[in-house]
DNA sequence: ACGGACAGGATTAACGATAATCCTGCAAAA
DNA sequence: TTTTGCAGGATTATCGTTAATCCTGTCCGT
């Protein structure tokens, strides 16, 4: 456990100055001449020292250390913001530290709570579903967080996300407007907020188009991720009573596109699929589909903004950000034949 | 900063005893009474008491956590890797601390620093290139660590990674069994330990069946990478003199076919191919392809395993674990027409 | 009744760094 | 000369925990 690590008082005897002037030249400290400066630093990188940053930051009180919460590593989309994440914080000083995953929510709390404990100097939280008593943690121990890619009910807090809600209405516009009139809807996690407003938007779409709820057939996100899971999907795929299909997420859309290939069903002539993430756009060389677009980079960077900003001013008002999102039409919907 | 955390002293306050039981009754000390501890600990989670692990870890030498040190998050292998060595670990009472990214070496050395500055108890080191300074750091530090994926040249240590060698053989044998005469070879990062052992297994495999060096066009992997970023990867098609291609990564190859089948080639007809990574293994929705699986769960578990080891007995002798690789043919590769 | 053993905790001293003060000498100002 | 200033550092007191040691009372055996 590295037990013989070179400490200040090792450069300092080597020196021959005190432990406190040591400490000072190596942060830098402009009441010592450049010269000391210079002899100690030299001195402390010949040794190989390295500063101990868990004594600095209890003394200090800052690490410089900024945590990312996360449940979902599975996910390129992820991947893309925590480079843009790493290299703003970076920039503005700060190291980042991934605590991660597993699905399930226990650990979510015990990663807050690591954070904490490690005097994190703030956090960027990916909630994976409705639970207030993390933020509350956060709250409580006067921790600045923001949220991001999720809302948390009733919560007011510093908040980076894209507008799902919108997206869910995007999708349902392009369906109805190409005249399909009996939907298949296939949900995600359906205590995320994300679900929530993207089948939300979605089904306001379907009102404005005048098409009944019995219309719709929704598949509840447990059924799916099960179905996913055991490569069961095609049995929620029958009965083929709609002409439109709509996925909450590509890695659901796929494997599903799959499926109706493999029934001998063709998209768009037999089945229009509209889906959320555009993964296309990360993984390039996948097969076209038409799908809702999320700014991930714009989430990270503005996530990192805030949170920053949270830092410097902790009695500002919460803030809400809210992106636009955009669909990509690669031509998986086409006009139902009747 | 979390400027009013709850501590030790706190909740002795509030229950009545010093902070050193409480401190002993939190950890489970079984020399104080049950009813003792029963009550300090109903204390301390009614007030929300976190430890302050920065303080415990100083103290007492130990913090529980394991740094994963990576260059390169954009890899779903990566992340399957990581998901087995955090359940792992967790398992085993240690947190897991990913300190990432960026394809910059400077990178790396910093990220090696700050694990150490961190006291993590071990590290998890996915090297990026041949630099054997990184290694030296943690070693003249007493730190345990793993190298994991690749080897460093000349350096022995504990080190899980599979056969790249084999792996290049077994693509070499594969095509120049189906028959073929000359190949292009699109190579990786030219320093990494993988593109120099999958090269020269591929290159035994050409001697044993007879093929001259002047057969084999390779391009450095820099060019590659460059014309992958550029988007130009057809300008290293040319001249079509060969029958055979084969590519360092899948995520090479697969803009390579898109740019074959734009140029009207079909494959495997005109060109046969075969690669490296099996991504289809991890993104089942990927057109097919004939690849190299190297199982990444087992190097991630098989390190874990190494690390905890050396950190139980810090004086056994380095171990070296080579893991073999699998082709799953997929059918991209067939006999070259005359 | 007396020495031990032990239960149940309290005291004290680190861990390695930084913040806040405090000292010392020399040079310029009064 | 005396004062003042300040460059250049040294001292000291923490940060929140844990390790090591020490204390106090009670119960026991003999």
């Amino acid at each position: 456990m590295a037990v013989n690590r070179i400490t200040l008082r090792d450069v300092a005897g080597a020196c021959g100055y005190t432990v406190n002037t040591v400490s000072r030249a190596l942060r830098g400290d402009p009441r010592l001449p450049e010269s000391t400066r210079v002899k100690i630093r030299e001195a402390a990188v010949r040794m190989g020292y390295i500063r101990n940053s868990l004594a600095s930051t209890l003394r200090s009180g800052r690490s410089g250390n900024i945590a990312v919460i996360v449940n979902d590593v599975h996910n390129l989309h992820f991947c893309n913001m925590l480079t843009v994440m790493d290299s703003e914080l970076r920039q503005a000083g700060y190291n980042i530290m991934v605590l991660c995953m597993g699905l399930n929510e226990e650990l979510g709390e015990h990663l807050i709570r690591s954070a904490i404990s490690q005097s994190v100097d703030g956090i960027l939280y990916f909630p994976y579903m409705n639970n207030r008593s993390h933020i509350e943690i956060m709250q409580k121990n006067n921790m600045p967080f923001v949220l991001l890619d999720r809302r948390i009910q009733d919560i007011v807090t510093d908040n980076v996300r894209c507008d799902d809600r919108q997206g869910g209405f995007l999708a349902g516009v392009h369906l109805a407007g190409l005249g399909h009139k009996k939907y298949l809807f296939m949900s995600g996690e359906n205590r995320s907020s994300s679900q929530i407003d993207r089948l939300e938007g979605f089904m306001q779409a379907m009102r404005e188009y005048g098409i009944p709820e019995s219309n719709i057939r929704v598949v509840p996100g447990e059924k799916v991720e099960a179905a996913l899971a055991d490569s069961t999907l095609r049995e929620l795929l029958f009965p083929l009573d709609y002409t439109a299909l709509v996925s909450f997420r590509d890695e659901v859309s796929y494997p599903v596109m799959l499926e109706l290939a493999d029934m001998g069903l063709e998209i768009p002539r037999d089945i229009s699929i509209v889906s959320f993430d555009h993964l296309r756009g990360d993984i390039p060389y996948l097969p076209k589909l038409t799908s809702i677009f999320s700014e991930g980079q714009s989430v990270a960077s503005n996530g990192v903004r805030l949170l920053l900003n949270r830092i410097e001013h902790p009695d500002l008002p919460p803030q809400v950000i809210v992106l636009p999102v955009r669909l990509f039409d690669e031509g998986t919907a086409a006009p139902p034949v009747k």
